[in-house]
Formats: structure tokens, sequence, C-alpha cells
DNA sequence: AGCACGCCGACT
DNA sequence: GTCGGCGTGCTC
């Protein structure tokens, strides 16, 4: 009988799974894959996944070592993330130790065992069993007993039995004796948060008719793969459809994957999770530590977690009875990784529910232009909340800066307007997305600018620490008094941060109360809470933040909304940037007011004719989105083509463009329907000390692009011999730098 | 990435 | 004479 071969990701950075033979004392009939196994790799022994039994191999079975031990006794990985992460590899041409490190808890790629902590009983005193204890006569004949109840008398809240064991000598007898008694009871143990009953059930709200219609259009595909695009703008009630569609899937005793932005992960989403959804909720972020991320991934996994929230990597969550994938705000850009394995968390939710044959729902106000142009060509089905539950959308005006006097970046209307607000005792929020004082300290003398040491970028004057910052390395030193060139004194701050406007704001507006959100201002852990708490108190108030605030909080008191600058967005070196721009102002836009008192959103540019801007002002997004599809398609860009960047980094230019040249050597013969472009230096081409340059690829068929690439990464990385170079490949890069 | 092997400089 | 610098090569 010919010896069984097995397939194998091992835990390192080479591109390709490993075979072994199976360990000599085994039966054939336990190896299923999604195993753990322990190997032999090198001198060292690691552990890994077993992918796949009887593979086809080109290896002489000779050259073959022999798997160590088999950890589990049921898979890790189901056959269905199995498949998704093998997708996911040749896609993104990213090792496979590294994307089964990026689905799997820490503690089982260490070889903990996939098993949930057994809830040890807890036991307390009762307030009989007190009586009991000063009663001198109860116990009297029963000294073990008394020993026992005198020693609970110390754990009020109750004690696991484990502590308990050491006390008499025989413990469970004892307990038992006095249960009967009544004296002491037994009670749920701590850390068990997913056994709580659940809280009251918040009321179902009534729903309006594109809710309703929303929602039988999904429920109607429970069955199948169907990707619904859910375009409703901020307040429109997406959040209630999710709620229903969860409901329906739990009815069918499915389980539900909501994925959700970094930020958007907020206590207050979670909570109406809770109220609403009788089932145990299993929660997957940054924040947990590595015991915890396990408990969630095994409750998931188990099934006891009927709904699993998570951020991008909950992509990956295990899944016993999958019914339906949904992300919200799915035109975020924080669910792409923007390291190491560079995958698209949305994309591979729509991989995810194909593979399983379960309804997939985008969620967003303004969704990614990807997606409206899958909506488009009828690969996804567009499903519309038009309005504001109860109310109306907030009127966007332009303010045309050209030839206007602007104090410290404010125009005259805009402050008249700030002013008019406040003075009725509503709230304004500022939006200016560029912490600190002044991006730039320059010298009226010579010329003279604060340039960071190690990046293309001027560090940024942070007034109030006297420092200045590197945004892009976080190199920071104090503050130049004089010019450090001509000695002249006479320096100045060019440019506005969110910290300047506080300070014009303060003068302005002495008498009004005003916060600022951004990361300086919230740098401390629950800083951001305290001062939201006191936002959500009312009362005239003035509200400056960046990008933070556009995310996650809403802000019912304020009635008007600034965009400083919406200028950088316009014109950006990134053909993305006015798509970006255009979902900020409407994130914005729909932080603010309530139904009933909706923001006005004024917008500061000196470009008021740009034309995608004026039909996102005067038409709103969809119109938008339409006209930039049609730019795109015009200029031969995503998605209308598709792109891959080979990104590479090194101490001198000369290493990083050298590999880049010798990358379009090898490309070149082979690049059948794909476009080279480059190389070329990033836009920033120094950053951290060290140079970055990149070659981009752009193929009309995503096939052509991808057969390339499955012909060329491998070439690159065998005649890849300067190890000064650092590199990268990016699949469908959602920023050119 | 680890972890070897391997061949040249300053130390008990 | 050795300890250790990091170049380079391999991992089923």
């Amino acid at each position: 009988m010919p010896e069984l071969i097995l397939r194998v990701a091992v835990p390192s950075p080479l591109p390709q799974t490993f075979d072994y033979l199976a360990p000599p004392d085994c039966d054939p009939a336990a190896l299923r894959p999604g195993l753990r196994i322990r190997v032999p790799f090198g001198r060292r022994r690691i552990i890994g996944f077993l992918l796949e039994i009887n593979p086809r191999t080109e290896r002489n079975p000779d050259s073959l070592r022999s798997v160590d031990a088999i950890i589990d006794t049921e898979p890790v990985l189901s056959p269905e993330l199995i498949a998704l992460l093998e997708w996911a590899r040749h896609y993104y041409h990213h090792p496979p130790g590294e994307v089964f490190a990026t689905a799997l808890p820490v503690l089982l790629r260490q070889g903990e065992p996939a098993l949930l902590p057994v809830p040890t009983p807890c036991w307390r005193i009762t307030p009989a069993g007190q009586n009991a204890l000063a009663a001198p006569a109860a116990l009297r004949r029963a000294p073990v007993q008394r020993l026992l109840l005198d020693h609970l008398l110390q754990y009020p809240d109750g004690i696991a039995i484990e502590s308990l064991l050491g006390v008499v000598r025989n413990t469970a007898a004892t307990l038992h004796a006095l249960h009967e008694k009544t004296w002491v009871e037994p009670i749920a143990p701590a850390g068990e948060s997913w056994l709580d009953p659940p809280p009251a059930r918040g009321p179902s709200l009534i729903l309006n008719e594109a809710q309703a219609a929303a929602i039988a259009a999904v429920a109607a595909e429970l069955e199948r793969f169907q990707v619904f695009l859910l375009e409703g703008v901020t307040g429109s009630g997406k959040t209630e459809v999710y709620l229903h569609l969860i409901e329906a899937v739990l009815a069918r005793d499915r389980q539900a994957l909501v994925l959700v932005p970094e930020i958007g992960l907020t206590p207050q989403l979670l909570a109406r999770f809770r109220e609403r959804l009788p089932e145990p909720l299993a929660v997957l972020h940054s924040g947990l530590g590595d015991r915890e991320r396990l408990n969630a991934w095994l409750l998931a996994r188990d099934g006891i977690a009927r709904v699993v929230v998570g951020t991008r990597s909950a992509v990956f969550a295990p899944l016993q009875r999958p019914g339906l994938l949904i992300v919200d705000e799915e035109h975020d850009t924080s669910f792409k990784q923007q390291e190491g394995f560079r995958y698209h968390a949305r994309d591979l939710a729509v991989i995810r529910g194909q593979q399983l044959g379960v309804p997939v729902v985008l969620g967003s106000a303004t969704p990614a232009l990807e997606s409206c142009h899958n909506v488009q060509r009828r690969r996804y089905r567009l499903l519309r909340l038009p309005e504001r539950v109860g109310g109306t959308e907030p009127p966007i005006e332009i303010l045309d800066l050209r030839r206007q006097p602007l104090t410290e970046g404010l125009s005259q209307p805009l402050l008249e307007r700030i002013q008019a607000h406040l003075a009725r005792d509503e709230q304004v929020l500022l939006f200016l997305n560029r912490r600190g004082f002044a991006p730039v300290l320059f010298c009226h003398e010579c010329g003279w600018s604060s340039q960071c040491r190690h990046c293309d970028a001027r560090m940024t004057f942070h007034l109030r620490q006297r420092r200045l910052l590197c945004h892009h390395c976080g190199d920071n030193r104090p503050a130049d008094a004089a010019c450090p060139l001509c000695g002249s004194i006479d320096l100045r701050a060019l440019g506005h941060g969110t910290e300047r406007l506080e300070t014009v704001l303060r003068r302005e507006f002495p008498s009004t109360a005003l916060t600022r959100i951004d990361r300086d201002s919230t740098r401390r852990r629950g800083s951001l809470e305290a001062l939201l708490a006191d936002i959500q108190a009312g009362g005239p108030r003035l509200l400056i933040g960046t990008q933070m605030l556009a995310k996650g909080h809403h802000f019912p008191a304020v009635t008007l909304v600034g965009i400083v600058d919406a200028d950088q967005g316009l014109y950006g070196v990134d053909f993305r940037a006015s798509e970006r721009m255009a979902q900020l102002i409407l994130q914005v836009a729909g932080r603010a007011g309530r139904a009933d008192k909706p923001g006005t959103v004024l917008i500061q540019t000196h470009h008021p004719n740009h034309p995608l801007l004026k039909i996102l002002v005067s038409q709103g997004y969809p119109a938008f989105a339409a006209a930039a599809l049609t730019e795109r398609r015009a200029a031969w860009l995503p998605p209308f083509t598709h792109q891959a960047l080979l990104r590479a980094e090194a101490v001198a230019a000369e290493q990083a463009t050298a590999f880049l040249r010798a990358g379009l050597a090898l490309a070149e013969p082979l690049a059948d329907g794909v476009e080279l472009l480059g190389p070329a230096p990033a836009p920033m081409e120094r950053r951290a000390g060290r140079y970055r340059a990149q070659l981009l690829l752009q193929a009309a068929q995503r096939q052509d692009l991808h057969r390339f690439l499955d012909l060329w990464v491998p070439l690159l990385r065998t005649q890849h011999r300067d190890h000064r170079v650092r590199w990268s490949l990016d699949v469908d890069p959602i920023e050119l730098y």
C-alpha cells in the first residue's frame, strides 16, 4: 500500500505548501483537512494545518518526512474556510503560512486546545445559611459543615468549587448536605458573559416602506448566494434592516456574520445588537486579548454565538451554520489590510458568500464606486433606503473662497453662519482633516521650512507642545525658536490644523464651549468617551475634529457642519481622491442633526465649479457616483480596469528602482493584456528613511492580470537577490502609494 | 522568518 | 588559540 501523503500549510513566509507522510501509526480514517499537526521543518518542529490528503504531487515520496503528531481530534478549520483561505492566498499571491496565521487566533497557532473553558460551578452562602451560622444550636453536631459555611461567609459573591477543595475533607458531600438544607446555593460562574440571560428585548421599530421592501428582497433569497447593496443615508435605518434580516436568519437556525469598520465597532452599536437579538453575540476586534479572541472564535465555531460581529479579520471567523454575511459601511478603507497579507475583507466576504451559497449584504450611505459599478452591471442588486426616518436630508451648500478675505482659513460667511447657529443655542461642527497647529514652520527671511529628516514631508508644528512632529514617521523634536539656517526669529506657521482652528475659534467665540476631537486630544484611554458625553449634554458649542469624528458617533444637537478645506480632496494625487472627499462630506453631514432638525453643510472650496462636487451637492451621492464612474471609464481606471502594485523600498533609491527594473524586464515577455507603468518613485518617495518606488500593473481583464501574476510573482521571488530591498505585491490597491 | 553553516577580526 | 560578526542557503 502506498504511503499516505499530506499537504500542509506551515507557518513560514515561503510561498508554497509542503508535503509530508502521514505518521506511521496513524488511522487514515482519522485524517481530515483542517487538523493541526506537528511537523519537522528544517531543524525545528512547528505546527501546521493539514489541507489535503493524497494531493497531486511531483515530489518523490522518498524525500518526504513524516508528521510527528496530530494535535486535534476535530478539525479547527472547516473545508469551507480552507477553500476561502486557499482562494485568498492565490488571489493575493501571499504565502499560505501568513494567510492561515491571519485567519486563526494566536493561541490556536501555538497548539492550545480548541475547546471553550468548561465553566466550573460556584457556590455561595444563602441568608438562611448565615442565620444558621449565627444560631449556635444549628450546627453544633456538624462541625465540618460549620467550617465550610464559615469559609463561604468570606465570599458573598460566590467562589469556584476548586477553591473549596482544601477547606474540608469531603467538599462535594458537605456542599451537597448544605445545599439540601438550603444554606448554600450554586450560582452562575463568573466570566461566562455569553450565558447571561439576555436583557429585556428592545422594541422592534416600525419599518417604513423602503425598509420593509429591502428586508423582503433579501429574505426571499436566504437560501442562495446574492449580493445586495443596501444604499441608505445615515439615519435611513440600515441597522434596523440588518437586525430584521438577522432575526430571519436566526429563525432558520443559522448564524449571521457582521463586519464593521475598525472605528465602527462602538459600544453603542453592540448595545443595540445585544438589546435586540436574543442570542449570544461573539465580538472579534483588534483590542481583544489572546484568550478572549480564542473564546469568541470558539463560540462562533461551535454555533453558540449565533451572531458574530467583528472588524476586518472577522471575515475569517468560523461559522457552524452560516446563513448571512453583512458588511456595514462597505466603502470604508479599513476593510483593506495595508501591510503583509493585503486582503480586502469586503471582497472576501463576497467570495465567502458565493462559496457558502448565502446572501451578502453590503451597506453604506456612500458605496464604493466598485460596488456601484457591480450594481450597474447587475452583479449586485440595489436596495435603496431613500429617506431619513421621519425627516429630510441635510442641505449642502458650497462656499466659494476665491477672492474672499479669510480669517485663519475661515471665510466671513462661514463665521457669520457659525455665529447665527450658536446664538440659537445650537451646536456647530467644523471638520478639518489635519491635526496639529500648522502643517509647516517656515522662515520668512530665508525660506527654510521644517522638513522631516526621514521623509519627503514637512514636520507639523504643534503649538501646545512647542514641538515639530512628522505625521508620517512619528519623528518629533522641539520646535525651533530661530531659523536653523539664518538665525532669524521670524518663523511663521503656515497653513491650518485643528489645533490652530481651536485657537482662532476661542478668540472669535470666547464665551462658547469648544471641544476638539483628534488623535492628540483623545490620546488618553477613555478621554474620547468623556468628550462625547460632555457634547451630548447640549447647549451652544463648537466641535472641531478630524476624520475621527466622521465615523461611529452621532451629534444630534449639531445643526451646522463646516468642511473647512475641501480642496486637497478635489484634486489629489490619487484618482480616488474625489470619491473619498464625497464620502467624507456625506459621512460628516450624516453625523449631524436629528430627523426633525437636520444639519446644514457648508463646504469651503476654491473650486466651486468642480464638476463632481457640483453634482454631489445638487443631486446627491448616486448621481455623483454615476458621474465619477463615467470619468473612470473614460480614463481607463478601476473599476473598469484591474490593478496590482509592486512596491519596493530600500535605504538607497537606486536599489529599489533596480529591483523594479529587473521585475519589469522579467514581466515584458509575459505581459499579455497587461500594461506595465513605471517604475516610478512613490508619491512620497522617502518615508521613515527609506526610498520607495513602485511598478503599476493594469489590465482590462482580471483574468489576464491574474494569469500574468501567476507566472511573474514566482520569478520575482527567485530572481530577487538583493536583500537590502523589501518588496510587496498589492492586488487591487486602494491607495497608490 | 528561523536556523544552520561558514569564514574573518578582537579578546579571556 | 576561541567567541561572534552577519553573508548565504535551505526548509516537504
